[in-house]
Parts: structure tokens; C-alpha cells; sequence
RNA sequence: GCGCAGGUGGUGGAACGGUAGACACGCAACGUUGAGGUCGUUGUGCCUUCGGGUGUGGGGGUUCAAAUCCCCCUCUGCGCACCA
């Protein structure tokens, strides 16, 4: 019988969806795995990222069904954003039926690659039903007080006419469209994620056991969390006078203040309210003003190249000397981070060692290294080191010196020691259509209403135009009016939508929707609380900031809000490798794609899956090879002709061993080893190339031999072990042969590893010289005897000074002269 | 600059201190074929005077034994980056 794997493939991806085959049973006292994947932006076709993604966590789905586990996973759709409008403007599309056929298309790309998803729980992001329940929570985040309006500059993209995230701005510019971002002071809505710094910081502890490294330091990094010394900085009289007695002191923060005696000026950043008060008030010249002006304009790239300052003619007085200090402006300080003012130290931070240069300000040392004395002639001491000329506090070291410096500080009651995080609050309403309408109505006369969850949802209108210009939804004739909620009277709603990472920090809860439960609340706390965490995430390491500590941070929330009891959603985290070709990311603008439809036409389903699981390990990068993919192909043919050799049987053929030939036996062997190094892989390796190699090996020892009865034995368990990776050919083979009765749970047979005679390998000094077959009872003196037989001619005239035996692996003999 | 990951044949990759290169791709030879492909068998790290030598980015160390552990260097990829 020949292996056509579209007949097969299309007949097995009907029988399960016909038999509803991959539905999670809602018995909460079964064992559960939650497997996901992180859903798709239905972009309109399947890429082999896609194909590697899903592959995996199917892998994953398909063994621990087959172990007996109550198995949800589940696909959806994330389905709002931009790319939908940006469609809507070159082709004239509409985004809703754009996203909706693109939706359709790929599911059907999922269906026959046969991923096992339960089809009861398909959703997509921008269904009405998800955008109600969404709004529902924003409604209560914001009477939590976890989601806020305010004014500010924020980052606007002039391509895509939006606000973004500080996590969206990547290296000054979008990260979608790469054009420089700009600064604009605007109004916008916030997460008060910054409320969670802490615990987000101190619960990747909670997790560092499932989630890689990488990504664990990554968002450590990304919270940025630094302790140190903040203080007030008094201005002296004369600088008091010409300030109008409007400011008395700034704050600074410094993580270092065991170099506070080493300060000789301080910087403010140009957006400093201090420089703003000076400008509106004209305390400063036209020229300097303009200077600042442009400072304030330049992209933060372009800021970024060379420090420029100014000094505002201001002095304060140094704290502990009592000095006067002269007040700069530096570009290099940034607002949005401390109080936007610094301490400057010269002789000890590389930035304001640069900068003093540049406009020729003192660099006085104060701290040198322990054995030597200390040069800034060339550039900044930035490490730690020993104290001097800084008055009580000498011949201490930095860390002990940073300690009592705070604490003296703290005393005094002029300052504090404080934490700063590198995370800000998220902003999250966006200037587009195609998103989830913020649910929230201006009145005149209450201000800012919620709206009335009863109304929710509060769905986008079909009937606009979309040409790139302005919010859609702000130019609808009549969408945007309504009444107000409180009052009755004349009000708008809220033009923006939320940010589409909004609708990903919550959809691995939706999925623990039963079908019931779907339209009536978006989970129950009983839904939650088994299926909950997800055992096994898996998805793209692009998403390790982002998405992650958003989804991190909204489990927290709803864990406040008293939706459910636990700390973290994903207890393990599979960041997958991307797909390359010719040594690049595929990409459709590099045109070095490869199209899964192709692949599925030509080879089938089953070939792209164990290509893609046996090329590499899924962590690592995998490169696509037109050649491997047809070895893959071939294994698969080969499995299923040689499956001839099988004779049909419901039960795992009963063996004695003792009674086969060798081949017999070896083939037994590698068989069973391949099971027991599947069950590792699928337990913590995740390593399914090994598993698959393991397999192939099976195979090449099956083949050497031909008793039928190793042959179904070992197709009961090898059919078992590639079901995961190739689950058309399995079922095809298992449904032919046992009546699908292996894809269960596998045991293992410990007499096939029971070996009559085992070969060790002999090494002289450590380097390989023979090796001896030796009866597997065989003593240790037995075994050095035939050992030094072996390698006799390396012995002799030789003194013998050490004999080790490694049993089952080898000999190693040391020798001297 | 800081952090993380990594460097093994022609290629993808095995080897969780114990016979380096499993498994596969590629290549070569032979068989099958009218030819090509498929399929099957065999070989394949490098050098070699066929004794052997050498070999996991480079150098050192620990060990009976190191791709693996430790130190230094180097290169590559990724992330963060004027964060005070």
C-alpha cells in the first residue's frame, strides 16, 4: 500500500472533527494540562514561524492526551490592530471582513496541518462578545484605580498617527513602521502598572524554575529597579531672588552617594519645571531659550549622540560641604526617570565626566581604588573603591560609606533612601478604528462617566471611512454621541481604543470558557481555578517584554479585582527559535519564504511537522533545508511501507526474550530506549529531535531482523511515540494494525535491557585504544585482564600506576615512563 | 558600556564529567534502472609514510578522565542602554 498523505491526512483531520476529538471534558477531577500557544494576528496566511509555534505545542498536547491528561488547547485570534487598517487603505477593504476572511482562511491552514485545538473554544479579539467582558474589567480597573486619564508627552508615531507604549518604541522609533517617533502632549489613558514594579520584579522568583533565563533577566532589566539616595538640593539667596521665591530646592536621586563630596554641579533636564518656569517668566535670554527650544525638539536618538547643556546662572549649596554648586542644563537628563534633576560627579560617572569636559567644569575625586591612588586625567573612576577628601566619611569603602552616608542623610531629615523603577505607567488608548472602544463617556457637567456595564458592549460602528487621516471614529457623524450616564444629558463617547496587548493579557483566561459559560461571563472562578496556570507557553521570544509582563501584570490585577487566587499565569514558558533561510528570518520582503501550503501540497502535513520538530531543538534557531525536507518525507514513507511487516493485534504482542536472536534483541533494545527517551523529552527536554532520532534508530534496528512479533511490538510503541509529531501516518498505521488501542500509555520492559555480554571501551591516560567485549556479570579483575590484553602493546615497559573501571562504559588505564 | 545565550565534520545537530560526531542532510561507490529519480547496500572529522597522529573558537587550570567544570582571551547572535 502506498503512502498518499493527503488521503490519509484529509481522512484523519475529518474523523477528528466529526468525533469531536480534542474537546476538553469539563470533569474538574480529572488530571488537566493547559498546553497553549500564543495566538496569531490573522495576518492571512500561515508562516513557518506559525507552523514551528503550533508544532510544538501539538507535540505537547497530542502525548499528554495520550497519557490520559484532560487536555486544553485551545487557538483564537488577536485579532485588532493596525495592519487591518492599514489593509482597509490600500485595497479599500473593510478591517472587519479583511480580519474575518483572513481568520477563516488560516483556520482552515491549522485544520490540516491537524492541530489538535478544540474547535468549540475558536475566538477572535475583536468578537463583540470578547470586546463586552473586556470592557467590563477596564470599567472595574479604572474604579480600582488602576487605570487612569492624564495629560502628557507622550510617544506619537507621525506614520501611523498614534500614540505607543514605551515598550513599542524600539531604539527611538515605532515597531511597526520604523519611523522616528515624536514627543506630543496629549491626553491618554494609563495602567497603573508601575503599582506592581515590585511584585512583578519579586515574582519572577516564582517562575525562574519554568521560564528561560533570558527572559526572566530581560523583564528584570525592563523593571529596572535601582536603590540609592534622594535629596533636596537648596538654592542659595541670591538664586531664590531671581526665581521669584518660586522653587526653595530640587530633588535629585544618586545611586551612588558615597561620591557625594565629589559634586561640582548639578543638571536638570530641559523639560525640568524649573527651566519651564524660567522660560514662561523670561528669566532667561531669547538666545538661551531658543537653544533649550530646540534641546526639548530633538529626537531622543539624535539626543542621545552629543551632551549639550547650559548653564541657568542658578547656584545651590552643596549639602554636606555647604559649597555653592552652579545649576546646568544637561540633555543628557532625562524627565521621565527620578525627579529629572541629577547630582553631577565628574571624576565618578562617565556622562557627567564627558559633560564637564566639554564646558570645562571642576572634576574633583573622592573615591580611589584600595591599593592605588586614583587618575581622572583621562577619563572617570566609575568603580567602587575607598573615600577620601569627603570629610567624616574618609578611608571608608563605597558600600559601607553609602550606608552611613543615607543613614546621616535620614537623620538629618534632608533626605531619603528611595527605589526608582525604569518602568513607567501603560498608556494604552490608541487614535485608531480597529481596536476595543474605551467604554467611557465625557459629560460636561459629571467629567469623565463610566459606562453602564448593562450597555456593554460598546461595539465599533460598521459604517466609516478609513483613509489614514484622523480617528474614525472621531470623524463618525453620529457614533460618538450619546448620554451621559449619570446625568441624561447631551455627552461623547471616548474616540480612542485600547492597545491591542490589552486584549493578549487576558485571552488565556477566556479560554477556560466551557462552551456554557461563553456567553453568559468571560470564565467562572471554577473554570480558573483548574485550569489555571497554563502548564506549557509556547511562543516567540519577541513577545518576552511585551506580552509577558503585560499578561503578568493584568493576572495580578483581576487576582485584586477577586477574579481568581494565583500570582502567575504561564508556569512554563517555550520561547521557540525563529525560522531562517539562507541564514535570515524569512520574511516576505527578504523573498526567502517558504509557503506551508506548498509543503502541505507536496509532502503533507506530517512531513512539515516532523521536519520542522527533527531540524533542530525548538529553542534554537531552525534552518530550513529543501533537501532535509524530503529526508523527512522519505522517513515517513519508510514508516509507513515497512508498517507491512505488522501484524494486526489489540494488545502489545507478549515477548520471551531470552528466546530471540540478537538483531531480535537489539531491535527490542532500541525500541524501548526510544520510548523511555520520548518520556524524558515530553517530561523537561523538550528536545524532539532527539526523540525522533531515537525513533529513527528504532527503525534501522527493527529492520535488521524479522520476527513478526518484534516488528508489532515495536510499531505499537513507536506509533505511540510519533503520533505527537506525525499524527496523520500514526492513527493511519494504529487504526490499521490495533485498532487505535496503543496511543495510550506506554510501559516499559526491563529484561530488554539486560544485556548477556557489554563492550567497554579500554583508554590508556585518558586516550581511546580498543575496547573488549566482556560477559555483563563479569568481575572487575576479569574485566582489567582482557582490558590489558587489549591495549598490551601500549603497556609495555610501562609502570601501571592507576586502574579505573567505569562499569557499562569503560576502562581507563593510567601508566607512567 | 551592561546583561543573556552561544561557538562541535561539508551542513542541521547528538553527547546532562566517562568510547566525540548519535540521527539526518550532503557527497562517493556499488546494486536495481534503457537513462534519471525512487529504492537498497556500503563508506564518509582531518592528516597519514597505514605504525599512528590529531581533533569540540584560542590559551591556561582542576581531574584517572573535560565539548561538558573553573579562570583569562576572542568571535557571533539577542536584549537593554545618557536610567543618575
Amino acid at each position: 500500500m502506498e503512502y498518499i498523505s493527503s488521503d490519509i491526512e484529509k481522512k484523519w483531520q475529518e474523523y477528528w472533527k466529526e468525533n469531536e476529538s480534542f474537546e476538553p471534558s469539563e470533569d474538574f477531577t480529572l488530571d488537566k494540562k493547559y498546553i497553549l500557544s500564543m495566538f496569531p494576528f490573522p495576518s492571512g496566511r500561515l508562516h513557518m514561524g506559525h507552523v514551528r509555534n503550533y508544532s510544538i505545542s501539538d507535540a505537547l498536547a497530542r502525548y499528554h492526551r495520550q497519557q490520559g491528561k484532560n487536555v486544553l488547547h485551545p487557538i483564537g485570534f488577536d485579532s485588532f490592530g493596525m495592519p487591518a487598517e492599514n489593509a482597509a487603505i490600500k485595497n479599500g477593504s473593510h478591517p472587519k471582513g479583511w480580519t474575518y476572511d483572513n481568520i477563516d482562511y488560516m483556520k482552515n491552514e491549522f485544520y490540516s496541518l491537524g492541530f489538535s485545538f478544540s474547535r468549540k473554544r475558536e475566538m477572535a479579539t475583536s468578537d463583540e462578545l470578547y470586546t463586552k467582558f473586556e470592557q467590563a474589567f477596564m470599567i472595574d480597573m479604572y474604579n480600582k484605580g488602576l487605570l487612569y486619564r492624564e495629560k502628557g508627552m507622550l510617544n506619537w508615531c507621525p506614520h501611523d498617527q498614534t500614540v505607543l507604549a514605551n515598550e513599542q518604541v524600539v531604539d527611538g522609533c515605532c515597531w511597526r513602521c520604523d519611523t522616528p517617533i515624536v514627543k506630543k502632549d496629549m491626553n491618554q489613558y494609563y495602567f497603573k502598572i508601575t503599582d506592581y514594579s515590585d511584585e512583578l520584579l519579586a515574582d519572577l522568583s516564582k517562575i525562574e524554575d519554568g521560564w528561560p533565563k533570558q527572559v526572566l533577566t530581560m523583564q528584570e532589566n525592563w523593571i529596572g529597579k535601582s536603590n540609592g539616595l534622594a535629596f533636596d538640593l537648596l538654592f542659595d539667596d541670591d538664586s531664590k531672588s531671581k526665581l521669584n521665591a518660586e522653587f526653595e530646592s530640587f530633588d535629585v536621586f544618586t545611586t551612588r552617594p558615597d561620591t557625594i563630596y565629589g559634586v561640582s554641579y548639578t543638571a536638570l533636564a530641559p523639560e525640568h519645571a524649573i527651566v519651564t518656569y524660567m522660560i514662561d517668566n523670561k528669566l532667561l535670554d531669547e538666545d538661551t531659550i531658543a537653544k533649550i527650544t530646540k534641546m526639548k525638539n530633538t529626537s531622543s536618538i539624535d539626543r542621545q549622540k552629543v551632551k549639550e547643556g547650559l548653564a541657568l546662572g542658578l547656584n545651590v549649596i552643596h549639602p554636606l560641604t555647604g559649597k555653592t554648586v552652579p545649576v546646568w542644563i544637561a540633555n543628557f537628563v532625562l524627565m521621565d526617570y527620578g525627579s529629572g534633576a541629577v547630582m553631577a560627579v565628574p571624576a565618578h560617572d562617565d556622562r557627567d565626566y564627558d559633560f564637564a569636559k566639554k564646558y570645562d567644569l571642576p572634576i574633583n575625586a573622592v573615591i580611589k581604588p584600595k591599593d592605588t591612588d586614583v587618575d581622572v586625567s583621562e577619563k572617570a573612576f566609575t568603580d567602587a573603591g575607598v573615600l577620601f577628601n569627603s570629610g567624616e566619611f574618609d578611608g571608608l569603602n563605597s558600600k559601607k560609606s553609602q550606608y552611613n552616608i543615607i543613614k546621616m542623610f535620614e537623620e538629618k531629615k534632608i533626605g531619603a533612601k528611595t527605589t526608582n523603577y525604569k518602568l513607567k505607567d501603560w498608556g494604552v488608548s490608541r487614535q485608531r478604528y480597529w481596536g476595543a472602544p474605551i467604554p467611557f463617556i465625557h459629560c460636561k457637567d459629571c467629567g469623565l462617566v463610566m459606562e453602564k456595564k448593562e450597555n456593554l458592549p460598546i461595539a465599533l460602528p460598521d459604517d466609516v471611512e478609513i483613509n489614514g487621516e484622523g480617528s474614525p471614529l472621531e470623524n463618525h457623524p453620529t457614533w460618538k454621541n450619546c448620554k451621559c450616564p449619570e446625568c441624561g444629558k447631551d455627552a461623547v463617547r471616548e474616540t480612542d481604543t485600547m492597545d491591542t496587548f490589552v486584549q493578549s493579557s487576558w485571552y488565556f483566561l477566556r479560554f477556560c470558557a466551557s462552551p456554557e459559560t461563553l456567553e453568559k461571563a468571560a470564565f467562572t472562578p471554577e473554570e480558573i481555578k483548574y485550569w489555571m496556570g497554563v502548564d506549557h507557553y509556547v511562543g516567540g521570544i519577541e513577545h518576552a517584554i511585551l506580552h509577558l509582563l503585560y499578561a503578568r501584570f493584568f493576572t495580578k490585577v483581576f487576582r485584586d479585582l477577586g477574579y481568581l487566587d494565583f500570582d502567575e499565569p504561564f508556569d512554563k514558558l517555550l520561547t521557540q527559535g525563529m525560522v531562517l533561510k539562507d541564514g535570515a528570518k524569512m520574511s516576505k520582503s527578504k523573498g526567502n519564504t517558504v509557503d506551508p501550503d506548498a509543503i502541505i501540497a507536496k509532502y503533507g502535513a506530517d512531513t512539515a511537522r516532523l521536519f520542522i520538530l527533527f531540524a533542530a531543538p525548538p529553542t534554537q534557531e531552525l534552518e530550513w533545508n529543501d533537501s532535509a525536507v524530503e529526508g523527512a518525507y522519505k522517513f515517513i514513507k519508510r514508516f509507513f511501507d515497512r508498517s507491512s511487516n505488522v501484524v494486526a493485534t489489540e494488545s502489545k504482542p507478549v515477548i520471551e526474550h531470552s528466546t530471540l536472536s540478537k538483531e531480535e534483541k537489539l531491535a527490542r533494545k532500541k525500541v524501548y530506549e526510544a520510548l523511555e527517551r520520548a518520556n524524558d523529552v515530553f517530561a523537561e527536554r523538550y528536545t524532539f529531535n532527539t526523540m525522533i532520532a531515537g525513533v529513527m534508530e528504532a527503525m534501522n534496528a527493527l529492520n535488521s531482523q524479522s520476527n513478526t512479533d518484534v516488528w508489532s511490538e515495536g510499531y505499537w510503541i513507536l506509533a505511540s511515540i510519533m503520533e505527537p509529531v506525525i499524527p496523520h501516518t500514526a492513527w493511519e498505521i494504529s487504526d490499521k494494525y490495533f485498532n487505535l488501542k496503543n496511543l495510550s500509555p506506554q510501559t516499559t520492559v526491563s529484561e530488554v535491557f539486560v544485556e548477556d555480554s557489554i563492550t567497554l571501551g579500554v583508554s590508556v591516560n585518558g586516550k581511546r585504544r580498543g575496547e573488549v567485549e566482556v560477559d555483563a556479570n563479569a568481575s572487575k579483575d576479569e574485566i582489567l585482564v582482557a582490558a590489558k590484553a587489549e591495549v598490551a602493546k601500549w603497556l609495555e615497559g610501562k609502570e601501571l600506576v592507576k586502574e579505573i573501571v567505569v562499569p557499562k562504559k569503560l576502562v581507563n588505564l593510567v601508566i607512567k615512563g
